[in-house]
DNA sequence: AAAATACTTGAGTGATTGCTCAAAAATAAT
DNA sequence: ATTATTTTTGAGCAATCACTCAAGTATTTT
C-alpha cells in the first residue's frame, strides 16, 4: 500500500557508484547526487538514511558486480590462469569507468574520522581473496598450480597486482604500457603458482 | 626588509603534506591547515596563494623526500636489488605516516575538475620512473640485470608492484603478511630483470 | 625617530555543505 | 469515495567551505 518508488532501487545505487567512483566520497556531494540520482534530498534520506549509508550501498554494489564478473571470466575459461588475465583485461578496458578499484580508493581516500568506510572496503577485499582461494583450489586441484603452493599468500599477490596496475592505468598512460604491464604481472603470477610455500 | 616570516617555509610545506596525506585534498579543509600549521588564513593565502598550490608545494616535497630515500638507498647498498628492497622496506614500516603513496593517492581520488593535480601527480610518478631506469642502467652495467632487459618496461612494472603492495598495506593487514609480500614483490622483480626483453 | 616595507591577524564574505521536515502527491485498503 | 499509508518534494536550516581585506605588528632603511 501507498505510494509506488519512482526508481529501481538498484539502478540508483549502481548510478550512484559510478559517481562515487569517479568522485570520491568528499569529492561527491549532495547536490552532485541529486542531479545524478534526478531525486530530492528528502526521498535520498528516506531511501538511503545518509550519504555514508549510501556509499556503503555503493560499496556493495561494486563488488558484487567486480564478483559476478570474475566469476564468469572462471567460469568460461578453461584454465585459471587465462580467466584471471580476461578479467583483468577487462577491468583495464572499461571506456566509462576509472581504471583504479573504487574499494582500494576507498581505502586510501578515507579520512581517519571515516575510518568505518575503510574497514568495509578492507572487508570486501577480503571476501574477493577468499573467492580467490577458491578458484586457485580448483585450479590446483586440476593441476595448473603446484601442489605445495600457498594459495592464501598467491591470492594477497594476486590483489597487490590488480591494485597495483589498475592504481596505474588510472594515469592514463601511452596504449602500449598497460597491455605490457598485464603481460608482466600474469607472468609473475604464474611463477609464483608454480613455486613451493 | 619587513617583517620575517613567523616560520620556515619548508617546514610548514611538510605538516601541510603530512596532513593531506591523511586527509587527501578534498577531506582537508583550510580550517585543519590552519590548526596544523598554526597560521591564520590570510597568511596561508599571502604565502601560498591558494589551497591547490599548497597542495602542489606538498606533492613537491613529498616527490623530493621520498626520491631522497630512495637515492640513499641506492648509494649504499651494494647491489640494486637490496637497496630497493629496503627501499620499500621503509615505506612500508613507517608509523607515523600513511602506508600509500601521496602520488598514487592523488591520481585515484582526484575529482575530474582538480585534473591539473592528477597530472601533476603523474608527471612526478614518471620523473622517479626515470630515477629507477637511470638506476638499472648502472645495475646491468654491472652485470645485476640481464643485458637485453626492457629497462622502462622494468622500472614500470616496480612502480606496480610498489604502488600495489602500499595501497595494500594500507588495509591494515596482519604484520606478517606485508613482509611476505614484500619477498613476494622482490622475486617477481629479480625475475623480470633477468629476463630478455 | 620616522618612514617604508612586509608579514600576520581574524572578523567576515558569499557560496556550498549535509541534512530536515511539513506539505503535496500517489497508491492501497476500506 | 474515503481513509490510511507511503513516497516525493523543495524551501530552507545551521554549519562549514575556500577565501578576502583592512588593520595591526614586526623589521629594515633612512
Amino acid at each position: 500500500m501507498g505510494r509506488q518508488h519512482r526508481h529501481d532501487r538498484m539502478e540508483t545505487v549502481e548510478k550512484a557508484m559510478n559517481l562515487f567512483w569517479r568522485s570520491g566520497f568528499s569529492g561527491t556531494s549532495l547536490r552532485d547526487l541529486e542531479a545524478c540520482l534526478d531525486m530530492r534530498p528528502g526521498s535520498i534520506y528516506r531511501r538511503f538514511g545518509n550519504k555514508e549509508h549510501l556509499y556503503d550501498e555503493a560499496m556493495a554494489f561494486y563488488a558484487a558486480k567486480t564478483h559476478a564478473l570474475f566469476q564468469s571470466h572462471m567460469d568460461e575459461a578453461a584454465e585459471f590462469m587465462t580467466g584471471l588475465r580476461q578479467f583483468i583485461h577487462q577491468l583495464l578496458a572499461a571506456r566509462d569507468s576509472p581504471r583504479c578499484c573504487l574499494l582500494a580508493k576507498t581505502i586510501v581516500e578515507a579520512t581517519p574520522e571515516h575510518d568505518r568506510l575503510k574497514q568495509t572496503a578492507s572487508g570486501m577485499i577480503a571476501n574477493f581473496e577468499n573467492s580467490l582461494v577458491i578458484q586457485l583450489e580448483t585450479a590446483r586441484q586440476s593441476g595448473e598450480i603446484n601442489h605445495d603452493c600457498d594459495l592464501p599468500a598467491l591470492a594477497r599477490f594476486i590483489q597487490v597486482q590488480i591494485i597495483g596496475i589498475r592504481s596505474y592505468a588510472e594515469m592514463g598512460q601511452h596504449d602500449r604500457v598497460i597491455p605490457a604491464l598485464l603481460d608482466d604481472i600474469m607472468t609473475a603470477i604464474a611463477a609464483k603458482a608454480n613455486t613451493v610455500g
